[in-house]
DNA sequence: GACTTTAGTTGGACAAAGTCCAGTATAGCT
DNA sequence: AGCTATACTGGACTTTGTCCAACTAAAGTC
């Protein structure tokens, strides 16, 4: 993770106390964080750290392409700090719990032309729904 | 579109002035309107329609699977009335634009056994990104 | 190591989207 | 027409996120 740290003060961030504890926290095991939760575990290291500076690091950090956004349709955005890995979700409709999935195939090459309507299209974002073991015993 | 009432009517749907508003509302040529917008064109029609109701009766469209809940990473949820023709969605990156997409292939079949981790998979959304033809002008 | 510059942080106010609830109204049945 | 369960209302509340002016500190310079 501290190649992290590295590539971004290579791209002129100024290295803060804050913004390594942000870096840190997304490198921790806990994936699909939200911001608040984020936040959360940022205040357990650096306890004056404060939300907006928690919501700037993090909009930085997806400008960048470090962490990707994540909106399954649960309130919040959550971030992925997986963001050189391509992959797509599977997100449980009851618990809202997120696996990361590769699919085989190539989504982007399924969309012809006569339906990109004129636009350039970087991106695709797949979401899997369904019922996670665990909800599915309930 | 009346027969969408009907059809609710069938499932035990009391009538009212108010749902029956809604309803037209998305029946009408724009889709992918987010609550407010619906509420809005409602109030048009119905001056005294609360928001509560319009956030209530566009939840029971959805748990009906009448309407789509379509969350792009915009702010707010849209909803998509287009929901018996299985589609996708191309959506600009810039101004929010979004358009129903079909493509070739099915992403379901994507997914391989391996890769569920033991999930019930009864749904995939494919978002494309990138930018409308306005806004590469501009 | 002190100084300066300028990017970064703070915290509180604000905004947008959505939920909840107690009281009131009304659709559909008889 | 009257009854009753269902639906509606409007306002308070919550959650998520943004903004801003005042303050702080990182990194370069000497």
């Amino acid at each position: 993770m501290s190649d992290l740290l590295e590539r971004l003060r290579g791209r002129g961030w100024r290295m803060t106390a804050q913004r390594r504890v942000v870096a840190e926290v997304l490198a921790g095991d806990h994936v699909h964080l939200t911001a608040d939760e984020v936040h959360a575990r940022a205040v357990a290291k650096l306890p004056e750290i404060s939300r907006a500076t928690v919501y700037n690091t993090l909009g930085e950090l997806v400008t960048l392409g470090e962490v990707l956004e994540v909106s399954t349709d649960k309130r919040a955005k959550r971030y992925d700090p997986n963001a050189h890995r391509p992959h797509h979700h599977l997100v449980c409709a009851q618990c809202g719990a997120i696996r990361d999935v590769h699919p085989t195939g190539n989504p982007m090459a399924d969309l012809p032309d006569s339906e990109r309507f004129g636009f350039t299209v970087s991106d695709v974002e797949v979401t899997y729904r369904g019922t996670c073991p665990n909800c599915a015993k309930a």
